[in-house]
Parts: C-alpha cells; sequence; structure tokens
RNA sequence: GGGCCCAUAGAUCAGACCGGAAGAUCGCUGCCUUCGCAAGGCAGAGGCCACGGGUUCGAGUCCCGUUGGGUCCA
C-alpha cells in the first residue's frame, strides 16, 4: 500500500535498496541484500549481551540526548501531557504523544504549542498487558519520544525526507548504529480516525521508532479505502513520530529484557528478596536468561502452549551451548522472573497513574489502575517476598520523579493500601464462596467464569484455593476466549446530528451575564425552530440547563421552551409560529437564569474547595445545574466523610462571603493551556480556538462556557444537600444555592416539625424519642405474638368440645378471627396429638382456612384445603399433613368448612371402609 | 458506556431454582461446673429478611423500580 510514498530520494542518496521479507511479505529497505524484515517475529534479537548503540545510555541521558538532537534543529520542546487526555473523551489514557495533539490540533482547528517540536510523551498501553514479563520487551508504561510537525497547504514545514533523514543522522550519528544496521520497513499506518504511510525503524530485530506520514483522515465521503474503511486527505500533512525511549535504552544496554534496563531499582530488592540473585549470577541461569529473551522475539506468547513452545526452544539453543538444564528447573526460575517482571512494571505504571492523579475505580480508566494493582498484588503474593507494593510504588516514584511527583507519596501509598485491602476482602470472600461451591461438587468452566466476571476471583487463584482444598480445578486454555464470548455485544449506532447551513449566532449572552432583555432579528423558523442573529437566551450545555422567556413580536409573546445550539448555531423552542424577518424583542425568565447562575457558580466554588479539603486529584465527573439544584460528581478514592462535607461547605460559603470578583475571558486556547494547564478542562474540551476562562479571584479557574453570576456574593448560601457514591471512585455532591437553599432549610425544618408533632416532643429530643418509639414498637410486638400464641392455646379447649369423631378419629372444626399465625399456632396444636384433624377457619382479611393432621393419620391435607379454597375464590397450598389456603370471599368460611368436614369424612370413610 | 453478582440476627452465611410455620455457626447474656480462668453442659436474648410498588388467598422466595455494595469488559 502506498508503495510510491516511500520512494524517498533519501533512500536512494544512502544506497538503499528496496527488498521483500520472506517470511512476513513486508517491502523494507535496507542497505544490505536481504529476505528478511529484521522485525518480530522474523528475527530473534541479535543485541542482547551485544549493544547495537553506543553502549550504556541511561534512562535521563537517553531522554535528553533526544531532545537536545531535535532543539538544535530547530524544534521547541513542549512539556508532556497528563496520562489521562482530560483534553479528550474518545480514550481512556494517553498511548501515543500525537494523542496530546488529537483531535483539534491535526485537524487544523487549533495551532500546535509549537511547530516544530520535541517532546518526551509518559505513555500506557494495556493492551499488551498479558505479555509483560512473558517477552522481554513489552512494557505497560513508556516514554514516547517524538518530533511532530503540522504542515499546513500555505507552509510546509518538512515531510517525509526530512524526517526520515534525522531518523538515521539521530541513530548513525549521535547513538553509533551501525548504518547497514538500519532498515526501514514500509507499513500502511491506521489509527484514532487518522492514517497515512509510516517507516518502522528496524535494529538487531527491535523496532525503534516509527516514522508516521499522517496525510487522511476517516470520512465516509472519502474516496480513499483502507480495510473497509473511506479515507479522504487532511487539511494538515503532520508527522508524527515515535522513538521508544526504553527500547534505546535496552539496546544500548544490551541486558536480557527490557526490564533490567529500565527498573533496576525495583528489581534488585526483589531478586534478593526471592533469593533469585545466586541464580542470576550463574552462567547457566545467565545464559538460560539471554537465549530466553533472544528467542522470545520469535514467539507470538499469546497462550500457555506458545510459552512453552519457547522454553523447549531454549532448552535446546542451551544444550547446543553445551548446556543442560531440566524443564523444571527452567520452569522455575522463568515463573519466578516472569513474575518479578510483572510486579516491576506493573508497579511502575501504577505509580505512573497515580501520580498524574488517576483514581482507582470499577469502570473506565479508573478500572485499568485497579486492574494493574490486583494483576501486581497477584504476583506478589506469588512470589511471596514479604515486600509491599505501597513500598514498591513509593520505590518508582523516587527512580522516576521527571515524570512523576514524588511529593503526593502520601496519598498514593492510602489509595494503594485501600486497594490492596479491598483486593484481600475480595479474597476472602472468594475463599468462603470456593470452598461452599467444593461442598457441593466440582467447580466446572462455568463457575470459573462467573467467578471471574462477577466476584473478581482470577482462575489461577480460583485453582490455588482449590488445591488448598486439596480439590484440583481444571482451567482451560481458552479462558479469556470464553469470557470474551460471553461479553460480544453489538456496538451501538451514533446518530448524526444534523447541520444547517446558517450563519453563527452571536452569544449575546456572554458580554453581560445580567443583561435581560434584547432586541434581534429571526433569520430562520421552521416548526417552532427559531434562530436569531444573536441571543440571550442560554443554550442547554456543560450541564446547565437553558434559558427560557418570551419573544415578542409585534406586542405578542411567544414562549420559549428550550433552547438547544448546534454547532455554532442556536435554535430557540417556541410555542407558536414565527416569521422569518420579524424584529423581536427578547426578554428572559430573571428568577430562572438568576437560579442557573447562582448554582453554576457554586458549582465553581464546591469544586475548588473539594480540590483544596480532599486533593487535586479531585477531577469534575459531571455535573448539572438546574434553576432548583446543582449537582457536582467529584473523582476521590474513598467516601467523603461528614466531617470533609462540612468543611467543604464551609469554604464554598466563605467564598462566597468574600465576595470575590468573577471574570470570564476569551483566551487563545494554547495560551490558557500553558498557564493554567489541564485542570482548565473540568467541564469537558471545548472544540474551538479559543477557550473562555472563568476565573474566581485565584481560587478556582476554569475553562467553562455557563452563566455566572460576577461576584461570588450574589450566589448567597451554598448547602450540601446529599453526598453519595455514584459508582467506585465518583462521590456525587448535591446542592442548593440562594433561594434555593433557603426552601430547602424551610422545607426540611417543616419536615422536623411535622416529625416532632406527631410524637408530641420537641425536635431537639426527636432522635432518642424514635429510638425509644422504635424499641417499644418491637417489644410489644414481641408480647403480641406471644399473646396470640397463648389465644391459640385456650382456644384448643374450646374446640375440642366441638369434635366429631370419624372412626377412632377426631375431627375438630372452627371458625374465629384469628389471624393466619394464630391459626397456625392453633394448628401446631392439634398436629401434635394423636388421631386428630383439624379445620380452621377465619375470615380476617378474605377467607383463610387450615387444614392439619396428627401425623398417625392418613390423610391428604392439602386436598381438603384446595376444595375449600375454591369456594372462597382462591386456592392452597402446602402438605398433606398441613395445608393452607383461602380467598377473597369471606362470607363463604361457614360454608368451606363445611365442604372440608364432608370431603374429609369422605376420604376417612373411604379409607375405613 | 455495557454486563453480571449480592443485600436475611452483632459477624459469616443457609433458606430463593420449585411461594405455604425465619434457620445454622461464631459472638452476646444467664445458670451449671471451677478457688479463679479457659473449655464443656444447659437455658436465653437478639430479625421492618435493604427500601418502594406489583402478582397471589399467601412473598425472605416471583416480577418491576429505588438505594447501597461487589465485580468483569470496553
Amino acid at each position: 500500500m502506498f508503495e510510491e510514498e516511500y520512494r524517498l530520494q533519501f533512500f536512494t542518496d544512502k544506497g538503499y535498496s528496496r527488498y521483500v521479507c520472506d517470511i512476513c511479505g513486508s517491502p523494507f529497505w535496507s542497505l544490505t541484500e536481504g529476505n528478511n524484515c529484521g522485525d518480530t517475529p522474523c528475527r530473534p534479537f541479535t543485541f542482547i549481551g551485544n549493544p547495537l548503540l553506543k553502549e550504556g545510555i541511561k534512562l535521563k541521558e537517553m531522554r535528553s540526548l533526544f531532545i537536545d538532537f531535535f532543539e538544535k534543529r530547530g524544534h521547541e520542546k513542549v512539556d508532556r501531557y497528563p496520562i489521562i487526555p482530560r483534553w479528550r473523551d474518545d480514550v481512556l489514557l494517553v498511548s501515543a504523544s500525537i494523542f496530546d495533539f488529537q483531535p483539534h490540533v491535526t485537524s487544523g482547528l487549533v495551532d500546535p504549542p509549537a511547530n516544530p517540536l520535541v517532546i518526551s510523551q509518559p505513555c500506557i498501553r494495556i493492551v499488551d498487558v498479558d505479555s509483560v514479563g512473558k517477552t522481554g520487551k513489552h512494557t505497560t508504561s513508556f516514554e514516547m519520544m517524538a518530533h511532530h510537525v503540522f504542515n499546513s497547504k500555505e507552509k510546509e514545514i518538512y515531510w517525509k525526507e526530512q524526517t526520515t533523514a534525522y531518523c538515521h543522522e539521530l541513530f548513525s550519528q549521535d547513538l553509533g548504529a551501525k548504518e547497514e544496521d538500519l532498515i526501514y520497513k514500509e507499513k500502511a499506518w491506521i489509527g484514532g480516525g487518522n492514517a497515512g504511510p509510516s517507516l518502522e525503524v528496524i535494529a538487531g530485530g527491535l523496532e525503534v521508532a516509527t516514522l508516521v506520514f499522517m496525510n487522511m483522515k476517516r470520512d465516509d465521503r472519502g474516496d480513499i479505502d483502507l480495510e473497509g474503511e473511506k479515507y479522504s486527505p487532511l487539511a494538515l500533512n503532520v508527522v508524527d513520530t515515535g522513538y521508544g525511549l526504553e527500547r534505546m535504552v535496552w539496546a544500548s544496554l544490551g541486558s536480557p529484557t527490557i526490564y533490567d534496563a529500565i527498573y533496576s531499582a525495583v528489581l534488585s530488592p526483589l531478586y534478593d528478596a526471592s533469593g533469585i540473585s545466586d541464580k542470576i549470577r550463574d552462567t547457566t541461569y545467565k545464559t538460560a536468561l539471554e537465549s530466553h529473551a533472544t528467542l522470545s522475539a520469535l514467539v507470538d506468547v499469546g497462550s500457555k502452549s506458545k510459552v512453552m513452545e519457547l522454553r523447549q526452544k531454549v532448552i535446546e539453543d542451551l544444550k547446543a551451548k553445551g548446556i543442560e538444564i531440566s524443564s523444571e528447573e527452567l520452569n522455575e526460575f522463568l515463573d519466578t522472573m516472569e513474575r518479578i517482571y510483572v510486579v516491576a512494571d506493573h508497579s511502575r505504571a501504577v505509580a505512573l497513574m497515580l501520580s498524574d492523579g488517576m483514581v482507582p475505580s470499577n469502570i473506565k480508566e479508573g478500572y485499568l489502575a485497579r486492574l494493574l494493582i490486583r494483576k501486581a498484588l497477584r504476583a506478589l503474593q506469588d512470589l511471596d517476598v514479604g515486600i509491599s507494593l505501597g513500598a514498591l510504588v513509593e520505590l518508582n516514584l523516587k527512580t522516576f520523579d521527571d515524570i512523576m511527583d514524588y511529593d503526593k507519596k502520601d496519598r498514593i501509598a492510602e489509595i494503594i493500601q485501600i486497594e490492596t485491602s479491598k483486593y484481600e476482602e475480595t479474597l476472602e470472600k472468594g475463599k468462603r464462596l470456593v470452598s461452599s461451591k467444593l461442598e457441593k461438587g466440582e467447580i466446572e468452566t462455568e463457575d470459573l467464569i462467573e467467578l471471574y466476571d462477577a466476584q473478581g476471583l482470577h482462575p489461577s487463584v480460583v485453582q490455588k484455593m482449590g488445591e488448598e482444598l486439596g480439590a484440583p480445578i481444571d482451567v482451560p486454555d481458552d479462558f479469556h476466549a470464553l469470557l470474551a464470548k460471553k461479553h460480544e455485544k453489538e456496538s451501538v449506532e451514533v446518530e448524526a446530528e444534523e447541520e444547517l447551513d446558517l450563519p453563527a449566532t452571536k452569544m449575546l449572552y456572554y458580554t453581560d451575564p445580567h443583561m435581560m432583555e434584547f432586541d434581534a432579528e429571526v433569520i430562520y423558523s421552521e416548526g417552532g425552530k427559531v434562530v436569531l442573529d444573536g441571543t440571550l437566551f442560554y443554550p442547554e450545555g456543560g450541564g446547565q440547563e437553558s434559558d427560557t422567556g418570551v419573544l415578542v413580536v409585534d406586542g405578542k409573546e411567544h414562549k420559549i421552551q428550550s433552547v438547544q445550539k448546534v454547532g455554532k448555531v442556536i435554535f430557540h423552542q417556541v410555542d407558536s409560529d414565527i416569521s422569518k424577518g420579524a424584529r423581536v424583542h427578547g426578554r428572559l425568565n430573571v428568577e430562572r437564569r438568576l437560579a442557573l447562575m447562582r448554582h453554576h457558580t457554586a458549582t465553581h466554588l464546591l469544586l475548588g474547595s473539594a480540590r483544596e479539603v480532599l486533593g487535586d486529584h479531585v477531577w469534575q465527573a459531571g455535573a448539572l445545574k438546574t434553576p432548583k439544584y446543582g449537582r457536582l460528581d467529584v473523582s476521590h478514592y474513598k467516601d467523603i466523610s461528614d466531617e470533609e462535607m462540612a468543611k467543604i461547605e464551609r469554604i464554598a460559603n466563605e467564598k462566597v462571603l468574600e465576595g470575590i470578583g468573577i471574570t470570564a475571558t476569551e483566551m487563545d486556547r494554547k495560551d490558557a493551556e500553558k498557564e493554567y494547564g489541564f485542570a482548565l478542562y473540568q467541564g469537558g474540551v471545548p472544540v474551538s480556538k479559543t477557550v473562555r476562562v472563568v476565573q474566581t479571584g485565584d481560587f478556582d479557574t476554569q475553562g467553562c462556557g455557563g452563566t455566572h453570576c460576577t461576584n461570588t456574593n450574589q450566589v448567597g448560601m451554598i448547602k450540601i444537600t446529599r453526598i453519595s457514591g455514584i459508582q467506585d471512585g465518583v462521590e456525587r455532591i448535591e446542592f442548593v444555592a440562594g433561594i434555593s437553599a433557603v426552601e430547602y432549610i424551610q422545607q426540611q425544618e417543616s419536615i422536623l416539625k411535622e416529625a416532632s408533632g406527631t410524637i408530641n416532643v420537641p425536635p431537639a429530643q426527636l432522635p432518642k424519642a424514635v429510638s425509644r418509639f422504635f424499641n417499644e414498637w418491637k417489644s410489644m410486638k414481641k408480647q403480641l405474638e406471644r399473646a396470640k400464641g397463648e389465644e391459640a392455646g385456650s382456644r384448643f379447649e374450646t374446640v375440642m368440645e366441638k369434635a366429631e369423631k370419624v372412626g377412632e378419629i377426631s375431627v375438630l372444626t372452627d371458625v374465629s378471627d384469628l389471624d393466619m399465625s394464630g391459626l397456625r399456632a392453633l394448628a401446631k396444636e392439634i398436629s401434635s396429638k394423636e388421631k386428630m384433624v383439624g379445620i380452621l377457619a377465619s375470615g380476617v382479611g378474605g377467607g383463610k382456612i387450615i387444614v392439619t393432621r396428627s401425623p398417625d393419620v392418613d390423610l391428604d391435607s392439602l386436598e381438603v384445603a384446595r376444595k375449600a379454597s375454591e369456594l372462597l375464590g382462591g386456592s392452597a397450598g402446602g402438605g398433606p399433613d398441613f395445608a393452607q389456603g383461602g380467598g377473597p370471599h369471606a362470607e363463604e368460611v361457614k360454608k368451606a368448612v363445611e365442604i372440608a368436614l364432608n370431603e374429609v369424612k369422605a376420604l376417612l370413610g373411604r379409607e375405613s371402609s
């Protein structure tokens, strides 16, 4: 694909020729003739123990070497972005440097922060999580070093030739790679809605960089066809490069794995504690490790059998080198190494995530944090080395303090501690579940799926528990495939909004939030939808409900029901037709607008004070502002306590009393980001070149399109009404402000008055009085219960007197006003005697009837009860010795008893004759 | 964003599939035993079966909703 795109002058000048790989069929450019592209899995690594870059370059050194290289060549250095992409909502984590500039920079809407630029962006990729430790090259976190260029039609900076030349120069000159070791493999690149040709730079079997020339975007109307999707040319030609910092360090050190090159600070205590340090120095194991690392390039380690296949190859390779090792010894060694690598890798990713303010949760990116924490805990538990995850995470924070924030170590330790105990609880619960399941029988694959899916118990954990209980459990190799099958679902179709070709509506509500009337011209009117040249009515957006009010035309009022914004056009939904071209006078529902403004400003104040009280990991996860109340969802790793809530409420109210002026300034997006950081985007990300920055003194600064009070003192009182966890890691704060707050307190007061009035105590004594009443109620209920039992007992004598003999059996009939439990007590009394049958009825709450007998009587009580209940309009249930039934026709109980008696006589008579 | 599981005594859980008299174990209280304690024996207290509707003669059990918790996937 794109074959002509790769015919670079650079290749000709350098003497490169194009070949095709015999194994994977990829075309590639090389200085030496060849039939192998040099990439995995076509070739083993060649640099293990034999560095192919200038030797011994450490992480920090490599990073600054790269950045210096490009700074010297006219690139401006840009600071790294947070790992959580706050500026976009289509991905959970940043997993490539280009993510920093999608979608608005790559689309051309927003200017890049610098052009050309160089950056080293920490990234997290979860997709390869299961390969970590099994291969020597997969990590969940890494830094993508990159230089990016955004070429417009007006101005081209550089494109394919220069990019490739830079890359070649960097590797061959500054990093000392041999030119003939550098191979450029052609590969069409598709991802994130963009596409273009790319060159993968391979050295020693390792892909060290990718040079992407992004020049297309997904477009259903486009006429370029890629893998079944349509693409059209992009307005910009974007140079998107990615150099793997860790991989380059690895290639420079030539260690067996990338982990040994990067994670040594965390690895060495793990090696010591697990007693593997000696083995690593031992020639046999050392060679085994290197051999494994070299050969792992050839194998896709997706399944257990593939892993075993690889290990067999290692044994053969060692044999060829004259070293003998049994598969048991090798397995034990490599299993331990794998776990150590997993722990080292995951603990770094977790440190990075938490340092960047992620909060573990059961959904979205928070779940990815929890997933890694649990995987790390599991591996750590298997190692059984007595080192806590918290200690390792802290070690990572310290080691990588140039991309992480060591100052946050205490909060991070607390989060890890909470997550650890949650996981331990899950395990405890799981242990009980597994043993109770085992008591009932074997654990099948279906049970395993249920245990994992609903209880969070990984099959390997269940297997271990089973072993401890002496019950081997079979885990199928395709477990994850089975699980995926269960989760299969068709994707949801997204409806595209229709856009009309109208000029942008002037947003008058921004000029002065206290302006409540305006004049305008109708430029569109169709089916009650009206568009004006400019409007004061705020459309629904940013969690703020729309304004209402009236449009006056020639003295006639047209009510506005709602206001929506589609693209840059604002639509007013009105209750009666207005003709196009009319002059209108708009008047806002002032009360509603003021209430909305108060709740919106209160939201900002509460978020500011929540960040102050709880920490800066607190982030707005959603918000709603209505005229009646407001709602603010914030990320936080545990329940907000009553004390914390009171503190948040207090600070917010103090800010109200301070009377802080609020300003809104339209700022260039990249300037605003530079000055205030991404904390601006609490409420979401605008699709625009500029950001409206709403500033509440130095207390709170947010990018926000809403209407606000001009001073905090206009908000009035802020009262938090409820705090609830809406999901793990997200707490919801509901509140009222201004008049709503007063109304809320009045309402609370009247509830209190009503309740205390009912039981006739002053409100202050309500809690005490209520608990006394509740206790009394409980004890009276019990007394009543006892009394009923006694009543039933005493009634037995009366009933006995009316007994009718059928053969030698006494049949007792009774119609009383006992309730069902009374009847049951009486029935129990009868059935405990010998040779008795009881037919007991009552008309309380509909017709009720119970039929019972002593154990020595042969009679099907249920049959009798059914016959009788039929007359009552219902049915009956129970067993042969005790049956109960009834129906709505209470007036028929006497007759029902007669029927039952006759039935009993008939049945007993048939028996005796 | 999409699933799944759970809520019964102070704690841990049976009971639910198939509606019909609320249970077990630990803990708690008292008594027996002991110089005292532990253990043991006996007796007892402790339940709005999460909440709100519905179906039914009858709901802990079935259906719908709410709340709270757990968990998996993207």
